[in-house]
RNA sequence: GGCCCCGUUGUGUAGCGGCCUAGCACGCCGCCCUCUCAAGGCGGUAGCGCGGGUUCGAAUCCCGUCGGGGCUACCA
């Protein structure tokens, strides 16, 4: 058996949509998994549409996720180019040999002519090209060229059924005569997807395609082509076909551009790990296993079969991806979790530098204590900030929030200045001292609740209600920087 | 309209004729732990779309039906 040679063919229009990014990952395991190859090619034919900018966050999009490829527009390969565009003479001499091979033909019927024909035979209109100049004359044809009409080129599709073994849904027929001679070149001379796709994936000697289940329809259109190329020694032989089910959003509708949980950059402004989106896009139409669903990317390769996934669509969970991606955020060890966290607080202004290893000392230290106290406590990195943030900025630069404020007790000054007087006095200012003392005052003495005891030091350290643990943070801070933020509060009163 | 695909708790899945009193995870709810929030521990909630077959036995096979989706361009 040769090697598997699959392909990501994306159009590069907007911005990179999380479906597109499951159909690369899919591609992306397979291949990584039978050692075989994968192909990335850019289907830029709609000029219209195409934009190099797309173009870019592509490659950016498959460079975070890890998802690497063995040929494609930017590296390279034996089978060059990697941009449709750029391949134009290719398909439009493979139209030539299809129409003197007699597998496609010359059209001039309009779309008003076809469906006047319908209406004439008493048909529904909607049924299509009817298959009118399949056999034109020289002469026919001369008469519509004098009368300045332009034909299309369509392919003859047989009179016959068309099975798809497909290798997730098994074998799909579809009926002779369901599907019309179709357009694969317009009359303007340009190549239409349905040519071009097949044709390259002939050329680059694709073995698998495996795609979206919404081509599935057009498959037995490609087939027929496919079949064509291998008769005129084009193509070495049809491949096999997987169509993956489709990502839905809310409801029952498919996930739409305009939905921002499509654009796979949302996610990673988010705070997502491109592990742990790699493992909950996996999650859409495949399991590794009954009773497991966190796992790496290595282990995904080791497991992934594209027989193993299955038919059904899937919608996008945003609150299971968080969870999915909150494990591996706990999987990281303390240095690489750290690492990943450092830009986040760079863009947020709490840092001098997003890399690691340019902080300054004392962020260095800051942050060496303060990790490890956030990592069990974040979903995403993009929490960072409002996590750590307290910790990053001066003791005047602390603002409550207003629901914090609004949730302070009665007694709240006098908590402050009963911590204040505590505090300053301890000599240890560990975390443990300082709850030992604190505890014995409010609770022991004051008789106040732990759970409310403590919550106005929580607002006057860190300026929120929800923060890491309150004593670890007020030793990080030191005495000094505690006491001030505890004064600065009372004083607000 | 025609052709095609899909149908297990709210969500994602496991299940390939008996191991199913349908497993796991997320979500949700409760309890424990607890300085907040998480994490962790314990427990709970909820499902085979429907109707017929086939079979000793069906979530699993067949037919029908209903529901959802896709395609039906000189878009990709």
């Amino acid at each position: 058996m040769s090697k598997v040679r699959v392909r990501f063919c994306p159009s590069p229009t907007g911005l990179p949509h999380v479906g597109m990014v499951r159909t690369a990952l899919f591609n992306w395991a397979y291949a990584r998994h039978t050692g075989g190859d994968l192909v990335f090619r850019i289907e830029d034919t709609d000029a219209e549409r195409d934009s190099q900018e797309s173009y870019e966050m592509l490659l950016d999009a498959m460079n975070w996720l890890g998802i690497t490829y063995d040929e494609g527009p930017d590296i390279g390969g034996p089978y060059a180019p990697y941009r449709q565009s750029e391949r134009h003479d290719l398909h439009l001499d493979v139209v030539r040999r299809l129409v003197e091979g007699g597998y496609a033909y010359e059209s001039f019927s309009t779309p008003e002519e076809i469906e006047a024909r319908h209406k004439a035979a008493g048909r529904s209109p909607q049924l299509g090209y009817d298959g009118f100049d399949r056999s034109l004359t020289e002469e026919d044809k001369a008469a519509y060229r004098a009368a300045g009409r332009l034909p299309v080129i369509r392919m003859r599709m047989p009179d016959e059924d068309i099975t798809v073994d497909d290798m997730i849904r098994g074998s799909v027929t579809f009926p002779a005569g369901s599907v019309p001679d179709y357009v694969i070149l317009r009359a303007n001379g340009i190549p239409l997807y349905t040519l071009v796709n097949p044709v390259d994936d002939a050329l680059m000697k694709i073995t698998h395609v495996l795609r979206g289940e919404d081509l599935l329809s057009s498959t037995p259109r490609q087939i027929v082509l496919w079949r064509a190329m291998v008769e005129l020694g084009i193509a070495d032989a049809v491949p096999r076909f997987a169509h993956m089910p489709m990502v839905l959003g809310e409801g029952t509708k498919k996930l739409s551009k305009r939905d921002p949980e499509s654009n796979l950059f949302h996610h990673r402004e988010r705070g997502f790990l491109p592990e742990g989106l790699l493992n909950y896009l996996s999650l859409l139409g495949w399991s590794i296993g009954p009773d497991r669903d966190v796992f790496t990317p290595d282990e995904l390769v080791a497991a992934f079969d594209i027989a193993d996934v299955n038919p059904n669509p899937a919608r996008f969970d945003l609150k299971k991806a968080e969870a999915i991606n909150a494990e591996h955020m706990r999987m990281l060890a303390p240095g690489d979790f750290a690492a990943r966290v450092v830009p986040y607080l760079y863009d947020a202004g709490l840092v001098s530098s997003p890399s690691p290893q340019s902080l300054s000392p004392h962020e260095e230290q800051i942050l060496a204590e303060a990790i490890p106290l956030v990592q069990t406590r974040m979903t995403l990195l993009g929490e960072a900030p409002g996590m750590l943030g307290f910790l990053l900025i001066g003791d005047e630069a602390v603002v409550p929030e207003e629901a914090a404020l609004a949730k302070l007790p009665p007694e709240a000054a006098e908590i402050l200045d009963a911590s204040i007087d505590v505090l300053s006095g301890l000599a240890d200012f560990g975390a443990d001292a300082q709850q030992e003392a604190l505890r014995a005052r409010l609770v022991d003495e004051m008789g106040i609740k732990p759970r409310f005891a403590f919550g106005p030091l929580r607002v006057a350290i860190t300026g929120r209600q929800v923060s890491p643990p309150l004593f670890e943070s007020m030793e990080i801070l030191g005495q000094d920087s505690s006491l001030a933020r505890l004064r600065k509060l009372r004083a607000a009163l």
